[in-house]
DNA sequence: GTTACGATGTAGTCAGTGACAACATGAGTC
DNA sequence: GACTCATGTTGTCACTGACTACATCGTAAC
């Protein structure tokens, strides 16, 4: 009748409700104790799981970057050369579109400030993909004479930023970003084009 | 001999430490109380100026948005056309390379989540000029068949997206970072050139 | 001059938090 | 059936943001 001693899975489910949790309130706002008392397990149960905060954001960064390298994976499956490049690009921005909460825990400072070696592994390995597409764009011909760095500078810069510009954090107005939504594959054609 | 009852600007000290603080530990280790001892005030005082944490947030972004609008104004008057709008947007990276905390503070969710409507307005009114420069340009024989939506979306995500990078949030490999950075006003000319 | 006032700083307190240590529980193993 | 060890609990500590009541002092009216 009462609550079984063990939760059966309380890892995931820190991971979940803290997700949630975010997207509502921040990770500010974010608080073990609450999370605990939210999944109604006592107050030092998370620390079983994650030794600290920290360690929670860091897990929660991992499961964002692992759906997301997912989505781009998948989206380069269907197309080769520049619009390989065009399509990851377009599914990052509509990843981060559709996690908006993920997303911006992968955009925090303070929580990439403590990043795990895993986490930063993950994302030199995703950056290191990204440069090999544009190499083999480029070999087939698409911008040629620019250095691959700056091409690689600009892809970064625009994606992320396109990110971050449509998942609110810059201009908040939704009627811009709503306006914006519809432009968002012309915005980046400007450079795949 | 003693320490004056009166600090005598306790506010603006509190913004500088602040400042200070933020670009050492980030937001989440920010604390009222140690700014208080930092300043040799007492754990409450901070409260006279600020009533809350999120008020000193908005209060050191406000400082930020109006150091980075003086930059991009300045940067602004030596030049027209495009040459003015590519002007603001390498200032706008220069300001955002310069004061990393305080960009990070600009695009912190946590802290824009509380902006007050100064603020907000202050980030109309830039964003505004923005599009005004962009309806010049254009004028002007720059890509005049774009849709201004377009290219202001492009224009706020690649410059936003730049800063980003610039300042480490994304790939915190100083290295690639400072090979970028030779690379930042290429970058930005696939757009403007 | 002194008196009243308002702005600024102080002292004390409260609930909430992250972190840690010592202990309890129970599933799986030999 | 005893052992073990991952998982959850209880208790505690220092720290924080926020609030309230009080102290100090510059200023300006009288």
């Amino acid at each position: 009748m009462n609550a079984p001693y063990h939760h059966g899975n309380l890892r995931q489910a820190l991971l979940d409700r803290a997700i949630e949790t975010l997207s509502e309130k921040g990770v500010e706002h974010l608080s073990l104790r609450a999370l605990a008392r939210d999944l109604g397990v006592s107050h030092a149960a998370p620390l079983r799981h994650f030794a600290t905060k920290a360690d929670l954001l860091n897990a929660i960064a991992i499961e964002g970057v692992g759906s997301l390298v997912a989505a781009t994976d998948q989206a380069a499956e269907a197309a080769s050369g520049v619009k390989r490049l065009r399509a990851m690009a377009l599914a990052y921005v509509d990843w981060a579109m559709a996690n908006a909460a993920l997303h911006q825990i992968l955009r925090n400072p303070d929580v990439m400030r403590h990043a795990s070696d895993d986490l930063t592994k993950m994302l030199t390995t995703f950056a290191e993909a990204q440069r090999r597409e544009i190499a083999t764009a480029q070999s087939q011909g698409w911008r040629p004479d620019e250095h691959p760095d700056v091409l690689f500078l600009h892809l970064v810069s625009l994606t992320a930023g396109t990110a971050v510009v449509m998942t609110g954090d810059v201009y908040r107005d939704p009627v811009m970003t709503s306006l914006a939504k519809d432009r968002v594959a012309a915005s980046l054609d400007l450079f795949f084009g």
